[in-house]
DNA sequence: TCAGACATGTAACAGGTTACATGATTGA
DNA sequence: TCAATCATGTAACCTGTTACATGTCTGA
């Protein structure tokens, strides 16, 4: 259940409506949890049973109103006792990887479609993220940005972010070169590969 | 449904007992996905229906019997068929890095403990890796085994759980230098940290 | 005029986790 | 003798996904 503490961090940055707060959680959360919205509002009303927020609404004439949430005393308690357990190795579900690991049966270009697709959404992604970095940054050199910034927090799963993807447009370039030689030589000579003892 | 897929691409290594599945996932696909064996057996019951696997009873006397459960045309089949629809994007979670982002009103000490221990794992990780790769080359040089080897699926999977474990090494360094950083900071000078515009 | 943003929720279903049940064999 | 390995499964519970319901406002 820790969907409930991705939202007590989220919700560090400041009170949001459920509508916010998902599209913050694709944002800022997006390089380390992922929630459907309806699953989220239906956890936000745990929560507020629970006392880690507290909600108000707001009436609105030109839109439906809102419910305006935000972090309690208690909920900040709950972030601080969340980090004292330990934490479980990440647990990641990549259906390019089983296709990668099934490449020897299946259709290589269809793999390939999916590989620069993956990799178009890397790049876009470091892109925002960089953005992301340069606004929290607001023109202070990095150590600066460390020594005086109130939450550093975000910054540092922005880091990871940065990585994961760049190494996730490494591993689809090295692969694509992997694959295609391979398919090239298939063509080339088939008498090469009978008989191997592999 | 993909724990299907994923259990499909894994019995190319060759048929196995459900109880050897798990372990063979727990290290093939470790680094791609995971599985509880409860879930997994279920799973292979509805993969046997669906005529994707069969199995055979082994009467052992030692031991409580098995099955044995190896891949059916079909279920190749399945893995093809699977290759051609597009992947969705990886969906990750990591409660560390829900740590990270309230690192500013939590307890440094435990995250730092966290870190440490997230830091072995990987090291671990990846010397298990490159066994693994070692194992496969069997003194071919990388260009050599990429021609000749009749699967290169498990090798690609493997690079990729290589260098994100790397990448996570190297987080937990650049993460653990930044809140020492503060931490030492705090202690120093409370002065320089008041009024801020931040 | 038509898509997309704003805004909150319910219901049904699918997928995943934890605990339990059973019990012999093997190596430290 | 004690923990780990081999070996398969069920039941209860928790989490996550998809589809549906509703309706206005704003900008292209």
């Amino acid at each position: 259940m820790s969907l409930r503490q991705a939202l007590l961090v989220t919700l560090l940055d400041g009170e949001a409506t459920g509508y916010e707060l998902s599209k913050r959680f694709d944002i800022a959360a997006s390089n380390f949890w992922n929630a459907q919205q309806a699953q989220l509002y239906a956890e936000l009303i745990r929560m507020e049973a629970d006392g880690l927020v507290e909600a108000t609404t707001v009436v609105q004439t030109k839109r439906p109103n809102k419910r305006l949430v935000k972090l309690t005393e208690a909920g900040i308690q709950a972030i601080r006792e969340f980090a004292q357990e330990p934490s479980p190795r990440t647990s990641l579900k990549d259906e390019l990887m089983i296709k990668a690991t099934g490449i020897d049966v299946s259709d290589a270009e269809a793999f390939l479609d999916d590989l620069s697709r993956r990799r178009e959404i890397s790049i876009a992604l470091i892109d925002r993220y960089e953005t992301s970095v340069r606004s929290m940054f607001r023109g202070r050199d990095e150590d600066t940005f460390v020594r005086t910034t109130r939450r550093v927090g975000p910054y540092l799963t922005l880091l990871r972010g940065i990585s994961l993807e760049r190494d996730n447009v490494a591993w689809c370039d090295e692969t694509k070169r992997i694959v295609t030689a391979r398919l090239a030589m298939r063509g080339a000579s088939s008498e090469h590969r009978v008989n191997r003892t592999d």
